[in-house]
RNA sequence: GGGCUCGUAGCUCAGUGGUUAGAGCAGGGGACUCAUAAUCCCUUGGUCGUAGGUUCGACUCCUACCGAGCCUACCA
């Protein structure tokens, strides 16, 4: 019996566009889906966007416009951009839809049921003018961390210096939103209590493989060897999302219904297509298979395996977890040009490049994938266009008269023995391994451009026989690798189904050879890379504000600082008063066992006035070399007890934070320890 | 600090116990000229991160360390 397989794709959120990191994902699913189907199961391919969360609601009172409008603009956005690199879904829903309002009180009531919900009141900060609570990236305010205390940090961590600490521990908090100051409130939040569920999540996660090996392990290492937290699942309003039914004015935090999004996209496609629900999403017969990134492998493996389980749905079979996206060895980068927007690349570029350069690197692992354009140039070219391609228009020439013969003679061998590499390919296919089905197949080209070039058709003129016996096995090897890499070069593909009048529909089509067909007359399948495309690309993709102007070109010192870091608000003098600096002699300096960046620092300020200080410049400044020299110290910081100690102030430095880049302030010589800093 | 992944030729990567470690690209030499300066043949190039250990035998298993990335905690 033929397999039935469901298979969804991470729901990109409605907030923003798709950038080539999304895409690299949608082409696995794709790739995936595509390799099924040709291979004759029934496999129906699910995604939409995930549209609920404050950022939307945000998002659009910013614009002006309802959520609702906002949410179904990206769509479209998505959907053609999806479309314009050949990914398709068989339903691309929403979450904002009655499908999946209607799924999620379908688990809700079953978590109910299960006693598996409780309430715990929580204190967030509260913007009034606005009238809403704000999560935590809507709120700014200074790093309460004293040694640090940089300005404008959200609400989670500090990016300077990256401590985490409550939204409520900020100094000076103000609402991105209306700029106000927030105050404190408490609301009452809806928690899923997961870790009724431990054993089975411990059981689930560690055997029948629908893990990756490393994620099992992940999973196992930092959840499951302690109980699960209570998962907060509520929103108070306003809130853009489902209203709770049974608790009104909560909202079901966007983490709920994301994925049970999948199931409402599912369900607008059984209603479309007459199709029974339940036969997707509670059969044993069918598989169920997620496409997700790292980063949410959190959701997908503990909250929403538990949330099926309760809800009595099928579970997933394997969730497929890829690593993310690097461009030329580095994280996208904006400045840099490497943060490129899939509408972008299909600006510039076709999508089969992008398909097959991600193909030709995805394995099945979790690991990073390098988007390295030179190499992307090289591998595009050099294999789809100087090899496969090629086998094509080395050969289509010489029977577009004639047309393929009755037989296959020549070539039989090779033929039969490309026949035979493609379980292996599918093999390869079937378990994420693309970068191996890929090798198999230029391994294939290979010895196909071999068999042409030992035959020689060119020089078969006189023997108008032996030219369509050999261009006839010429062709059906150039079909077969079509066929091979049909389920990522969809319009290769079709093209091949045109050149030779046999549209490519099953994978089985590699091991029978095309005889007798008509020929048409050859045109080229694919283009090579432009590189000067690729370099207009990434120019189109650098932000605006790095493009050079002429201020900052004339500028010896770039402005790159400043960006990184902008300016504070403004301070009245008596307030920059208030930071009494002083000039300190560094008597003794030393590691701190344990710490990663600590060195433990004894000043003096003159007379018997000393201080112990702990400055996070450990591995930049030696402690050696700091003993004898003088440094500024803010002296009336309140004392800090730290792990390591008390820490009665902090010495000053400039530095990129991030870049490991420290520099202590000295004073010019002369200056005493103890005088102020004015 | 804990965890995961990775470290093999200039580049991108195969290779998980067994003969002298492989491919593609790049480099060098030659051939061909059908083909999108594509192709074919030959060729240069690696102490498989380091150091130990297990084994008759290790790139492959174990331990430690070094380096890169990510996650997580703590801390700055």
């Amino acid at each position: 019996m033929s397999r039935r397989i469901l298979v969804t794709n991470a729901l990109p959120y409605a907030n923003g566009q798709l950038h080539i990191g999304h895409v690299l994902e949608h082409i696995q699913t794709d790739i995936w889906v595509r390799f099924q189907q040709l291979r004759g199961r029934r496999c129906v391919s699910i995604c939409g966007d995930d549209t609920h969360g404050t950022s939307i609601m945000i998002r659009a009172r910013q614009e002006g416009i309802r959520e609702e409008d906002l949410v179904a603009g990206m769509r479209q956005a998505h959907m053609a951009d999806l479309a314009g690199f050949e990914v398709e879904y068989d339903n691309y829903g929403s979450t904002n839809s009655p499908e999946t309002r209607q799924c999620c009180e379908e688990i809700w009531t079953a978590l109910r049921r299960a006693g598996m919900v409780s309430e715990q009141e929580v204190t967030q900060l509260y913007d009034a003018q606005a009238g809403t609570f704000l999560a935590d990236r809507f709120v700014k305010g200074t790093c309460p961390n004293p040694e640090c205390h940089s300005p404008n940090q959200y609400g989670d961590s500090c990016d300077k210096c990256g401590r985490h600490y409550n939204a409520t521990d900020l100094i000076d908090p103000v609402s991105t939103l209306s700029g106000s100051q927030p105050e404190i409130r408490t609301a009452r939040h809806l928690f899923v209590n997961i870790e009724k569920l431990h054993a089975f999540l411990e059981t689930w996660t560690q055997q029948g493989g629908h893990l990756q090996p490393e994620v099992a392990n992940y999973l196992k290492g930092h959840f499951l060897g302690e109980p699960l937290h209570d998962w907060d699942v509520s929103r108070p309003a306003p809130y853009f999302g489902f209203e709770i039914p049974d608790s009104p004015g909560n909202f079901w935090y966007v983490w709920f219904d994301a994925p049970i999004g999948y199931m409402g996209s599912t369900k607008e496609w059984c209603q479309r297509r007459g199709e029974d629900f339940d036969a997707w999403w509670r059969s044993l017969e069918t598989e169920l298979h997620h496409f997700i990134g790292k980063d949410i492998t959190y959701f997908h493996t503990l909250f929403w395996p538990a949330m099926l389980h309760v809800g009595g749905f099928s579970l997933p079979t394997k969730v497929h977890i890829h690593g993310f996206l690097t461009v030329n060895g580095e994280k996208m980068s904006k400045s840099k040009g490497t943060f490129i927007r899939a509408s972008t690349y299909l600006e510039h570029l076709e999508p089969s490049y992008l398909r097959y350069y991600y193909a030709s690197k995805l394995s099945s692992g979790v690991e990073d994938l390098d988007l390295n354009f030179d190499d992307f140039i090289g591998k595009v070219n050099s294999d789809l266009v100087g090899k496969v391609v090629n086998i094509a228009s080395r050969t289509a020439r010489f029977v577009e008269k004639t047309g393929l013969a009755a037989q296959l003679e020549d070539g039989r061998e090779l033929f039969d023995k490309t026949a035979a590499a493609g379980e292996e390919i599918a093999a390869a296919y079937e378990t994420g391994d693309y970068s191996r089905a890929m090798r198999l197949v230029m391994a294939a080209a290979d010895e196909a451009n071999q068999f042409v070039e030992h035959q020689a058709p060119w020089t078969l003129r006189q023997d108008p026989q032996k030219l369509q016996s050999v261009c006839t096995a010429g062709l059906n090897l150039f079909r077969q690798l079509a066929v091979y890499l049909a389920p990522v070069l969809p319009r290769l593909a079709r093209q091949t189904g045109e050149l030779l009048g046999d549209p490519i529909v099953s994978w089985q089509q590699s091991q029978t050879p095309l005889l007798g067909s008509a020929v048409k007359k050859f045109a080229h399948m694919m283009q090579r890379v432009d590189p000067k495309k690729v370099e207009a690309m990434i120019a189109a993709s650098a932000e605006p504000a790095e493009a050079e102007s002429p201020s900052a070109a004339a500028s010896p010192d770039s402005d790159a600082p400043l960006k990184a870091e902008p300016l504070a608000e403004t301070i009245s003098f008596d307030e920059f008063s208030k930071v009494d600096l002083r000039v300190a002699r560094v008597l003794a300096a030393e590691d701190v066992a344990g710490a990663q960046k600590l060195l433990k620092l004894r000043l003096s300020l003159g007379g018997q006035h000393e201080r112990t200080v702990f400055a996070g410049i450990k591995g930049v400044y030696q402690p050696e070399e700091l003993v004898g020299r003088l440094v500024i110290c803010a002296a009336n910081l309140a004392p800090r007890k730290m792990k390591f100690g008390l820490s009665e102030g902090m010495i000053v430095a400039a530095g990129g934070q991030g870049s490991g880049e420290i520099y202590l302030l000295a004073p010019d010589s002369g200056a005493k320890p103890g005088q102020r800093v004015h």
